[in-house]
DNA sequence: TTATAAAGTTAGATTAATCTAACAAATTTA
DNA sequence: TAAATTTGTTAGATTAATCTAACTTTATAA
């Protein structure tokens, strides 16, 4: 597989993960790339049988598709962890380093990585790390967007990995496992006011709500 | 510059290493390509003053060219001598994974090595580790080719990385530092009887010695 | 339910990196 | 030094990934 194609791979199946189903139009929008040319390589990836795509119609990854997709996920999500556990880096400077990463060809980088941190579950963000076989452990959380005010949570995971966004955060003192007490809730524009750690209060957009994983 | 042009540094840079000018067939050779591929891609890098070109003419590196070619060595040292130390393979199993890691495009990773491996001097090959700006530490070693019956070397590095090769190498026990007297050498084939660790007696070819660097 | 807008496709061009076939220059050898 | 060989170049084709322009299909709205 080129890297093209493990790109595209791996943003089919962050697309599958919501509601919608899988437009050109939305992976021409995700990749920053025009639709003619997304056109062009469903076609190529359903000849490889990893996408099932009938022209007008939604894109759905095949069982093999998937399967890719996650060990591609894999490799960047142990990478991430690498970098911020053993070579002691920022969780808002791994993602686009790991980016570059995860294309190496290389099993035994990977496995002996996956040693060095004791087969870990979780990325830096939170995320859950599919195993060897593209299997993803159980995981439950949701985003503080649906909370309800006067109730207290555990941010476990966060859903938006740019550095800008964690910088906020590292800004505000939040980490994987701070407390998020919801104060308010804010109808007319779905913001929250918030108590962080138990002393720090600020006020959350919806976005954010959005971007923050708790249970 | 891309990926393909950073190859092309690199064995430009490991070609000016030996006495013979660089052509179009040996850059050929070296990279398993055709000839006239070479000619258009010498055309592009002397086009980006990484080369001197003129047709029929010998190639050279220019000194903005030596510099980017030293600074994807560094890297590619850097990094095999982190997967050995840090991450634990061996030095047969290092070349080829740091031949991709090579190419990522991040100081802070690079960096961030270097500082983990205490700025260190040589590779797991012996090979020295040019600095930030491209400088090389200097060394003396010569090869084990030029060297005289009855006499002890210590073995200081190694010219093929080639996992057959060091896998051949550890079966005899041989590491750097390892000592290698010279017990006698044929004239017709120019092959060496050697004493390793003072305790495995072995013949090695021609081209082996010109392969083992020592002082 | 037709008109308009949005999404999708096709056709054809472009760029980087490669190739083969044919030709030209340089070097070696007889 | 002339012929033969090796090396190098040019011309033109190919593939992957991209683009723009033009056209078609599907979805939305009047």
């Amino acid at each position: 597989m080129t890297l093209t194609e493990e790109n595209y791979l791996k943003a089919l199946h962050r697309l599958s993960q919501g509601e919608e189903p899988i437009t050109v139009k939305r992976i021409a929008v995700q990749l920053g790339i025009k639709m003619p040319t997304v056109t062009s390589m469903v076609r190529n990836l359903a000849g490889k049988k990893l996408i099932k795509y009938e022209k007008y119609k939604a894109i759905e990854l095949t069982d093999k598709g998937r399967r890719q997709a996650l060990l591609i996920l894999r490799k960047h999500r142990l990478t991430e962890l690498f970098l911020k556990d053993v070579m002691g880096l920022g969780w808002e400077e791994v993602h686009d380093i790991a980016e570059q990463i995860e294309h190496i060809q290389s099993d035994r980088f990977f496995n002996r990585i996956d040693e060095m941190l004791g087969h870990p579950k979780f990325d830096p963000h939170g995320e859950p790390i599919p195993d060897a076989n593209g299997k993803l452990p159980f995981f439950k959380a949701f985003p503080l967007s649906g909370c309800e005010a006067g109730k207290k949570y555990k941010l476990t995971g966060v859903l938006d990995h740019d550095a800008g966004f964690l910088t906020y955060l590292n800004t505000l003192g939040l980490t994987l496992g701070s407390s998020i007490e919801v104060m308010e809730v804010h109808g007319f524009d779905r913001s929250m006011d918030v108590l962080l750690n138990e002393k720090v209060r600020t006020v959350f957009s919806f976005i954010v709500c959005q971007h923050l994983l708790v249970v």
